[in-house]
DNA sequence: ACCAACCTGACAGGTTCCTGAAGCTCGCGG
DNA sequence: CCGCGAGCTTCAGGAACCTGTCAGGTTGGT
């Protein structure tokens, strides 16, 4: 399961982090909303993790955003104890869960496990695209019926590719996904993952749009 | 055999997880449904132990749940002598069996035995990997027909990966799941216990993915 | 034809993993 | 009370593999 951790506590947002990803599922962390809007044009996420006090706005007009944008990702709302007025707003405003600061990790978990149950229909399901058979909970795929062996990076970007199938993504918006921000990267290396992925997967997997970014082909 | 017990008296809870232990069988123990839910998506039980009084919910509706969505875990219900009435319904919502509270642990013993029996066609029931025959039953292990001696950890491990064939798990899961949250792992244990395995039961049975976990080969 | 953008084989540095061996804990028997 | 052994964890050196970089070739647009 994909889910974006909106966060501006360094010290909670890695506990989350971690525990997220110790549950199994790919977790991507920013501390701003305008990042997060950024993230979440890039990549599709099966949840949102929204913290209400953040540095740059509150989270609940984000929400209502996009909620209004017709958006029905599920969001699970963290909130300090003294927000209850918040919380409740929250709620109204198309908020799926809230959890209360300070809060356990196993709860955590647990809230993300039901709402993961409530959206998806079977436990595991298999996305067919063209020749290429991908089961995304046990990060394993096939190509015409072969199992095809892919390093974490290469995950990472076709992962991306296939959250927003056939949506065109520029390399700078593929690396902010791969590179946690800060560690820039100063060279080809998208184009060079993208040819690996073509090598596994197929070269017609991924179409280049000359000048413009990548996007998934049409299966 | 792997049973959840799924109980929020932490006496009760404790007495009982022991005693199924000291019978030979794995046990997870969770609080609360959602955590339950969260359980079953994550491994397969061949028994859940269900308390009908918890505090996130009645467990009659959960059980009514998991046989809509055609699950057929067999079901041994513990509840306390002043709730017949909801013995009755859970019998009818498709429990196999209950226990009145207070129960004999020994009375424990003797249902798992008659609830493993009845719905094992085999009484063993033997899983074949590859070359190698498991008996979970028995916690034996042969291998191209010669046993195999596995330790309490080396179980575990192999446990997990039995329990979601085929699935990747990172290390933290595995780590989560041998060491009873709390108690932290701080070094290469998982690798040296997987090397073990790949010792006593052959290099193909656990398959590295670099950089992301493990996961159980193909037989 | 020219130029920019892109592709891809090769390679080196770094990370991750493997595994033998040493240290540790706990229970048991003497 | 001490020694012993089995199993578990930690450590360390080396092997295996990943991945960013580069360079030379290819493609596509104008």
């Amino acid at each position: 399961m994909r889910i974006l951790l909106i966060e501006d506590d360094i010290v909670l947002g890695t506990a989350v982090r971690d525990q997220i990803a110790a549950d199994g599922h790919s977790v991507d962390w920013v501390t701003r909303l305008d990042a997060a809007g950024d993230a979440m044009a890039v990549a599709a996420y099966d949840l949102l993790l929204l913290d209400l006090m953040l540095p740059d706005g509150r989270g609940i007009g984000f929400l209502k955003t996009i909620r209004n944008r017709g958006d029905v990702t599920p969001v699970i709302i963290l909130t300090a104890l003294d927000q209850i007025s918040d919380r409740i707003e929250g709620l109204n405003a198309g908020a799926d869960d809230y959890l209360v600061k300070p809060f356990d990790l196993s709860e955590l978990t647990a809230r993300i496990g039901s709402v993961a149950r409530r959206y998806s229909g079977n436990p595991n399901p298999i996305i067919t695209h063209g020749a290429l058979d991908i089961d995304l909970a046990s990060r394993s795929i096939h190509r015409n019926g072969k199992p095809v062996q892919l390093t974490a990076r290469e995950w990472a970007l076709f992962d991306a590719f296939l959250a927003r199938p056939g949506q065109l993504l520029s390399k700078t918006q593929l690396e902010d996904k791969l590179y946690a921000h800060g560690a820039e990267i100063e060279s080809n290396t998208i184009e060079v993952h993208v040819s690996r992925l073509r090598k596994k997967l197929g070269a017609d997997v991924i179409q280049t749009e000359r000048g413009m970014g990548y996007r998934l082909g049409p299966s």
